[in-house]
DNA sequence: CACAAGATAGAACGATCGTTCTACTTCGAC
DNA sequence: GTCGAAGTAGAACGATCGTTCTATCTTGTG
């Protein structure tokens, strides 16, 4: 068969498509973004877009599976440094701020795709569903390990104050946020939160 | 000349589209939501809309407004009660928790909007910025009023706390965030909490 | 009553939405 | 070399987007 694609096996021309729409999903909203607007800056005709994508809702999909899979990647990248459990903790807190602070500067994309698609059945809906609970299972067994006072609470608060943050950052300003969210950040973790100001980056 | 006005000066078309547009807007996201679909819903033609409001986007303003409007008045019937300043507190705090579990079950109007907003000099974003700027300020009177330890920073985590609940009983449902959100509440306004929920520290 | 103005009605505008169509090219397997 | 599937190309589909049009009706004022 006819196969051009790169060298990982997914085809150059859907790694643009996927690129150019997750970036302009993310800045510009998901509705307010047309297919002819994303063919347009991917270098792509529509019949492409419509191979390598049924719909433009599968589109999206593939956008949210790009930022689940970015944040797993972060998080194993904490966690093969080998810190210990409590040292864990402060770096996932550190990498959450990091990471609003340079990357996710106009909100977070689950919760800004969850504006747009009111329906809880949507595949959409689930996909954010489904990233959310991996999330906040994930930060209970990190604090889990690093024998934190009481995990799954605490893990229900980071994940408020992480969205939070996001929202924040984006509506009020990240510096405006830091301090609020470092101060509850570490009080939710349960955890003793490091000399007051300095964050490490 | 012919006004075909309600007893307190607006029209009675007006104030149709404009519940019937709040209600949608909020429900099913503003992008999502035509014309056709107020107008019809109203039962108004499309005339009368662009009588009352040169576009849509200024149906929009005026329904973030409503919301606006709303939640002042929330504050000034609590304010009202004539209780004291440490029990206001508390008071808001739980206008707040009950704001979220009864009417805003779909997320924060303000932060959705936002979301399909990204110009930030836009008038949306700006109804949105005055809005939070307003909402911040007058947390921060309650909490000096009470002597809280440090007002400025509370009323910012307040905001934080707020946004994350509403961000969270819409998308993780209002039962799994409610105990976060009371105690992370109780601990940003720096002042006792009330022993009911299990709360950490 | 006559008149001007606000409110309503419903058709119609061009633009864009997501999607599908047919035609042409490029490759791997036989 | 031949065949067929995958990729590309660009026109075109009906539906809906926000907006504007002319015409009719209602009402307060002279």
């Amino acid at each position: 068969m006819a196969t051009r694609t790169t060298p990982n096996g997914t085809s150059a021309a859907r790694e643009r498509l996927l690129a150019t729409a997750s970036e302009l999903f993310y800045r510009e909203g998901i509705h307010s973004v047309g297919v002819d607007r994303i063919v347009g800056e991917a270098g792509v005709t529509r019949a492409t877009f419509y191979r390598h994508f049924p719909s433009k809702e599968d589109l999206v999909e593939a956008y949210l599976g790009v930022e689940d899979a970015n944040i797993r990647a972060a998080f194993d990248a904490a966690e093969s440094t080998g810190a210990e459990p409590r040292e864990l903790v402060g770096l996932v807190i550190d990498g959450l701020a990091d990471d609003v602070a340079r990357h996710h500067t106009r909100g977070c994309p689950f919760i800004n795709a969850a504006a747009e698609y009111p329906d809880a059945d949507s595949g959409v809906r689930r996909a954010v569903a489904s990233h959310r609970e991996w999330f906040r299972s994930e930060l209970e067994h990190v604090l889990e390990a690093a024998d934190a006072p009481d995990p799954r609470l605490g893990a229900a608060e980071l994940v408020l104050v992480r969205d939070a943050a996001m929202v924040g950052g984006y509506l009020d300003g990240w510096e405006r946020v830091r301090p609020a969210f470092v101060a509850s950040a570490h009080r939710a973790a349960g955890l003793p939160a490091p000399a007051a100001e300095p964050v490490v980056e």
